[in-house]
RNA sequence: GGGCCCGUAGCUCAGGCCGGUAGAGCAGGCGGCUCUUAACCGCAAGGUCAGGGGUUCGAAUCCCCUCGGGCCCGCCA
């Protein structure tokens, strides 16, 4: 990499440092506080008053100094916030002063110890006795005001947006915990947490085209999991009863604001209980979420709307009336694959003329009834025709006891009685297949063995997490909820 | 896959329509300043205008191609 002019006065500046015997990288800073510590302690003081006895050791990155000839303020800032250092000639002596100021520039990660101090307007800060290089930034942070704005340099160097923006670093702290109050509701609920393989012969549980790859050892096509369905249930069979996985998942499609070729989800399922019990379940999840959400982003408009939208009640939708409803069909249900084609097809979509009733119906839903949910609303009793792995309902004919939750924009999650009849199971496959070719449901032909031995009844339900993250934070992008996106390399 | 838009200094952005020596702020350099908080004041410096080709006396600006990105649509849960 070209050195720029700015880095080349940088470097200089560490030669100046170890020529006058400093180390600029040392090893530690013993003893440090966070930055809260110090404004804690700046609480009883006065303006212009100093801290008496106590000195407190801070360290943190350097993001601005203001010089005014013998005194300057500087500002680091760590992980709790940013904290003022107050430099005085007088006390620290001037060759001291001059020296530090010399080489130091924002983006340095600085230590600085001293007693706090409160400044005469009232800023609470440290007063800085000594102050030590811990990290000499060689290139330049983001500018101080702006921050980084470019929207590929954001993503590409997400360290930097992270360094820049104490918003985003909230973003993803926010997310995991988020992640972990899941983790907690499953736990507290007796589910067991497992880990089954993201590497495979067949990518199953779901439509998506997967990654492809290859083992030396084995000599043999693997594939990147798409889902984490079938390996979970297995362990149904197996007699886990309750299990949940939160991991990636790989599909081998576009990245838009709402889909990522990796991504994180959550599975679980639940054995001898069906989708009533998982939907109240999921209820519960979702209140805790939002108050967790609300506890910590208490100043976000942007996450306020969200988090109203997680609250309880929650409306429901039938999948058959509300799409008769909003269609003008009364009995699009039962409408032959011809008449559904014909509808879809006024409705603008352009799925392939071979597609199936349940295809024309999913594109008839998107298109007239997703666009007006304005909460997280429950979908419920989809078409067989829609749904390969569902149990058929136990009252409603030619409807499957399924539940979709949506937030408005996006799918949040997908839940079933599950089908637990091998037969039925091994007959669902092959339709699937028939309809996509390749690119459908892989038959997981040992999956359906497992299943002979006896699956209990059971239900499941699969969470896009990082949506559920993109909703709690107001976060309009699914990769501003993840740390380092997919992108092209260059 | 189709359409629209964007790429100018380390960063944030003007300039582009209507072609004529490339501009500001921040950051950095030098000087000044003892309470600032986007500190302030002065001076000097900083550019492969994404890359390539074309039109033109002359291209950041107009045209074409390529690369990277964004948004919308399609496809994909």
């Amino acid at each position: 990499m070209d050195e720029t002019r700015l880095e080349a006065e940088r470097r200089a500046k560490v030669a100046r440092w170890r020529s006058s015997g400093r180390e600029p990288y040392p090893w530690a800073f013993e003893g440090r506080v966070a930055s809260s510590v110090v404004r804690s302690a700046c609480a009883g003081l006065r303006p212009g008053e100093t801290g008496e006895g106590a000195t407190y050791r801070v360290a943190g990155r350097l993001r601005t100094v203001r010089e005014h000839g013998r005194t300057a303020f500087a500002v680091v800032e760590d992980l709790d916030g940013p904290l003022q250092l107050l430099l005085r000639a007088d006390g620290l002596g001037e060759e001291a002063y001059r020296g530090w100021l010399a080489d130091l520039d924002p983006g340095d990660i600085l230590g600085a110890e001293g007693p706090a101090v409160v400044s005469r307007s009232g800023e609470p800060s440290l007063e800085v006795r000594t102050l030590t290089l811990l990290a000499k930034a060689i290139a330049p942070p983001p500018e101080k005001f702006h921050g980084l704005q470019d929207v590929e340099e954001r993503i590409r160097g997400r360290y930097l947006e992270l360094l820049a923006s104490p918003g985003a670093r909230q973003r993803f702290r926010v997310r995991t915990a988020l992640i972990g109050e899941i983790r907690r509701a499953f736990d507290e609920a007796g589910f067991t947490e497992v880990e089954t393989p993201i590497l495979g012969p067949v990518a199953s549980g779901a439509a998506a085209a997967p990654f492809v790859t290859h083992s030396n050892y084995l000599n043999e096509e693997l594939r990147l999991r798409i889902a984490l369905e079938l390996p979970l249930k297995r362990l149904l069979v197996g007699g886990l009863e309750k299990v949940y996985e939160l991991g990636k998942s790989f599909r081998n499609e576009d990245l838009d604001s709402t889909h990522s070729p990796e991504f994180t989800e959550l599975e679980a399922y639940w054995a001898y209980a069906d989708y009533h019990d998982l939907r109240a379940f999921t209820e519960g999840l979702f209140a805790r979420l939002a108050d967790r959400a609300a506890e910590l982003l208490p100043d976000s408009p942007a996450a306020r709307k969200g988090i109203d939208a997680f609250r309880p009640p929650f409306p429901t939708v039938d999948f058959g009336e509300e799409l008769a409803r909003r269609t003008g069909q009364p009995g699009i249900l039962s409408k032959s694959r011809e008449e559904l084609r014909d509808l879809a097809r006024q409705a603008g979509s352009t799925v392939p003329e071979r597609s199936s009733t349940g295809t024309f119906l999913d594109k008839l839903f998107e298109h007239y009834v997703e666009p007006t949910f304005d909460r997280v609303t429950f979908v419920v009793d989809h078409p067989e025709a829609t749904t390969p792995l569902a149990k058929r309902h136990r009252s409603k004919p030619g409807r499957v006891e399924r539940f979709e939750v949506f937030f408005p924009g996006f799918e949040l999650g997908n839940a079933y009685t599950e089908l637990n009849d091998p037969d039925e199971q091994e007959r669902r496959f092959r339709e699937q297949l028939g309809e996509r070719g390749g690119d459908g449901y892989a038959f997981d032909a040992d999956f359906v063995r497992a299943m002979r031995y006896g699956l209990p009844p059971c239900t499941g339900i699969g969470l896009g997490v990082d949506r559920i993250v993109m909703a709690l934070t107001g976060t309009p992008s699914i990769k501003d909820v993840i740390l380092f996106p997919l992108v092209r390399s260059r």
